[in-house]
DNA sequence: TTGAATTATGCTCTGTCTGAGCCTAATATA
DNA sequence: TATATTAGGCTCAGACAGAGCATAATTCAA
């Protein structure tokens, strides 16, 4: 016996972060034939959007939905996943578009993952991709990114002001300013799912013109109310997923970043030896913006989150830097073992 | 068509506080049918284990996976949730027992709810119970509870002891060291989930025998080890409710105590004006521990997380205290408003 | 009526942590 | 040899947290 209509599938987000650049692992083709009619025909031709690793959940085969994420994840790519953890379960309506062809409702459960770039080995034809390529607008390390100001912060005022009433107006007003702060400063990293589902209800992300053609096509009332069409700046705003893919990612880079500062979750992503240096570098790629060094430096010691090995780095100009390892026993030790970023702190 | 053998349902953890006793709405029935023939038996003599609100999501009723929470705790309960957040899907083997007869996967995604307590209406036999019944040692406003220290610690210890070889008793002092600290103190109250998941697996918890004998009975293989049998010592950690309900609400209680530190959730819970004493002892209701009085205030003054009122509380005993409202334009001023913990700080 | 108990609320003191910046050391390269 | 580049030690001021003292305004019991 079965729930009527759900199909339920587990959806990976797999991160690694090399040279300073977070990158994502992505499928070229629709994974698992989750596609429509269309969409199939569009991928013959040319514009395939890129895809999270997806796979239907098999209950015979797998005692927990992890094991299950970890099992198709090593048997598609060959990658040896350090750390997972659940993200969110996603379920909304026509997140699969072949619902509206008679398709069961897709519900999905999404997965987080760390682990270190290498060889893609395996069956799938998945590459790893740019993270801050979805999500522009999320890196701010060489500051403010032009698009926030010259589009992003513009539209998003034009939207306000269309709000059709008062209400709606101040709580658009309200989630801006959450999202994209004053102008004066006050931006909150860790909200990158809430910047992208404002920007996705705005209309200023391509997949909500997207999710409106499939819903107009078929006939169905959208229960919400998209933004003015602007397809054209969209595409400014980076290239869309498959079906409400990138909403996962902003959600899994919400998440990372959250993590940060009470977990030692950044080490999943280094190799067992590395320079503060290297550790701050990959602490700013995730975090999308920079911090000070020397205070960098000064928590992550006086933490006592790494130890000295002795062994020197002399490759790359300047004074060679000693190579540090974590030390795994801070956990047991430390209540939140984490790396602070500015405005934030310790947490969880 | 459906991924074969896999229901999907949602699992409600509905959260008050009244008099410092937060509280958690269970249902008395096993909820929806959910029961082995043998546990309807025992239903129909005596000691039916409490459950958490269970109902199945019904995708062609529900446009999201909240939506069908909110209508169907409305629904049976008549209860209005002021919050509702996505909590874990839970999908391991076996976690409903009618699974060893064949029965699908039960796939359940939990949501943690926050309301105050009110009257019930609707049509389930749905009732308030004490949330630290369930978990009681999680409460530490009286200090450390006597079970810590004469029952857990030691039983513990035992296990660790009993472990099967050097790896396994590493690993196991390090996690019981994480939960449950070392005497002199350390004990991070937001480790909840952990700290059951490590009772369960050292058999501390009635219901990890109660999923053996399951499985044993229908000849499975367990996939973990249980510790020793000690029945009669586990019913002093609580009772046990039915599945795994009562790690859905370790999960729950360390999901809100998280996030008081880093989001006002607490007011949620609060009539709309109350004493800033109040205030604190819903907060140490939630947290499980006593706060500095006056250090309590401060923060909450000078985070500038309520208002004055201008009115005052007469009743009960001592000087009349002030009304405060909550101030909800904090949220789109302050990064992280919350409400920190000691040892903690701000978060997320 | 008076004093004890109870609660509210203001304030201080001290140590720690954070943000910001200065300075020197050790290497590569022009 | 000068310059660029990175490593790494150090300081200083302000913010904040933990702890406690003191006083104000009530109720309740003797």
């Amino acid at each position: 016996m079965q729930t009527s209509g759900t199909s339920l599938g587990l959806t990976a987000v797999i991160l690694a972060v090399t040279e300073e650049v977070p990158r994502v692992l992505v499928v070229r083709r629709m994974s698992h034939d989750l596609a429509t009619p269309a969409q199939r025909q569009a991928e013959s031709t040319r514009e395939v959007p890129d895809a999270l690793p997806f796979g239907p959940f098999d209950p015979a085969r797998h005692r927990t939905l992890e094991l299950g994420l970890w099992q198709w994840v090593e048997d598609q790519t060959g990658l040896d996943l350090s750390y997972v953890e659940q993200l969110y379960t996603f379920g909304n309506q026509y997140r699969d578009p072949r619902e509206l062809e008679g398709g069961p409702r897709a519900v999905s459960v999404a997965y987080l993952a760390l682990t270190q770039e290498s060889e893609l080995a395996g069956s799938g034809d998945a590459q790893w991709r740019a993270w801050y390529s979805f999500l522009p607008w999320e890196d701010w390390r060489d500051g403010e990114p032009e698009l926030v100001g010259k589009l992003i912060r513009p539209e998003l005022r034009r939207w306000i002001r269309q709000a059709p009433d008062r209400a709606t107006r101040d709580q658009r007003d309200e989630r801006f300013s959450i999202c994209f702060g004053a102008e004066d400063g006050g931006y909150d990293h860790v909200r990158s799912l809430e910047r992208y589902e404002l920007l996705y209800e705005a209309g200023l992300v391509p997949e909500a013109h997207r999710d409106r053609h499939a819903l107009e096509a078929a006939r169905v009332d959208a229960a919400f109310a998209f933004g003015p069409e602007a397809s054209d700046k969209a595409k400014a705003l980076g290239p869309p997923m498959t079906l409400d893919n990138r909403r996962i990612l902003a959600a899994a880079l919400a998440r990372i970043r959250g993590k940060l500062a009470y977990r030692p979750v950044v080490f999943e992503l280094l190799p067992s030896a590395f320079t503060l240096f290297r550790l701050q570098r990959t602490v700013e790629a995730l975090a999308g913006m920079r911090l000070h060094k020397q205070n960098f430096r000064r928590m992550v010691m006086t933490g006592e989150l790494v130890e000295a090995t002795g062994r020197m780095d002399g490759t790359g100009p300047g004074r060679p830097a000693e190579l540090y390892r974590f030390r795994r026993s801070v956990v047991r030790e430390r209540r939140a073992a984490g790396i602070g970023l500015p405005g934030i702190r310790a947490a969880e």
